[in-house]
DNA sequence: TATTGTTATACTCTATAACTATA
DNA sequence: TATAGTTATAGAGTATAACAATA
């Protein structure tokens, strides 16, 4: 899509922020960019690797949740609120999923206002094969230092509890 | 959208990845699932302050590149390359940021087939005005501290060079 | 032959509003 | 009244392919 450039895109905007005066917005702005782009590189990776498996990062998304409850069942909100999107968008992506026969929707026992969805035999060899491909070709080899995974984890855990992300479970230690 | 979870959502998956047998990946992937969850927390600030501005995160960024060109003109082709993003995608925004009066397309003057594109006056405005409350309201007080923000931009500053971004200018030292 | 840019088209995800059904 | 979920609709960004014009 693009030819890499010779020099740093974010870097120069940095310099131009400065030179505008804009000296102490300028650092987290360059930071905060460069979340931005790292997160296009990183989606791309994983979408280039879901593909084939006929997923999308969302429905990816879906499928790891579904694998890893203990009764192999969810309802539609609690699943909207872990994966901190909007009910329609896991109707969406539930559509999809059931309709490539990997979920399926079923009735609450005693609730009659909820759907749940749990996962077929199908979707959970598709979600395991998936998770393992990702996990060969974007995790173990990520491109970041073990110290970097560290870092990023203690900085982005702490800003996303300040953001109201979650309660309850403290930030990692200093 | 979401109410608050009472853990940590990307916590649970680290944990889960690990009982799963996925050690190797289990760290690396939690960070990568913060990148992407951060960047989704940041960009719905930034759209919140852009939107009464009449724009998205995409045509800011026309905006922003084209306020700072030493000659205020920047062809279509370079936009996409800085912007790192399909060629379509700066018609799109061009198109649209055109139709509010905030740039203008122009004839190159040696060659046919370049558009350039140029700030309006009142594209520089809304452009400088937009900024401001950026500044203001996100970045001057990202929830990043100073070091986090050093650390962030070493960090994600070496992972880009390394996916090619772009050359030549060398990551920071260590 | 390669490059620049546009058009047409399609496919994501996301969001609002209106609605049904249930608690 | 509040909650759960769906539907319809709309908008955003992105991408491919085909195309015109120019180098």
């Amino acid at each position: 899509m693009s030819s890499p450039l010779s020099r740093d895109p974010i870097a120069e905007a940095h310099t131009n922020w400065e030179r505008a005066g804009w000296r102490a917005a300028a650092a987290p702005m360059a930071a905060i960019t460069a979340i931005v782009r790292t997160e296009k590189i990183l989606t791309q990776r994983i979408e280039a690797v879901l593909k084939p498996h006929g997923l999308t990062f969302a429905r990816f998304e879906v499928l790891a949740l579904l694998n890893f409850t203990r009764t192999g069942a969810m309802a539609m909100s609690r699943a909207s609120r872990l994966l901190q999107v909007h009910p329609t968008s896991v109707t969406n992506a539930v559509d999809r999923l059931e309709r490539a026969a990997l979920v399926e929707r079923t009735a609450h026992a005693t609730d009659g206002r909820t759907t749940l969805i749990t996962l077929t035999a199908r979707g959970g060899e598709v979600m395991r094969a998936a998770a393992a491909e990702l996990n060969a070709r974007v995790f173990e080899d990520s491109g970041f230092t073990p110290q970097d995974v560290a870092d990023l984890t203690r900085i982005l855990t702490r800003f996303r509890h300040a953001a109201g992300d979650f309660h309850c479970a403290p930030p990692p230690p200093e």
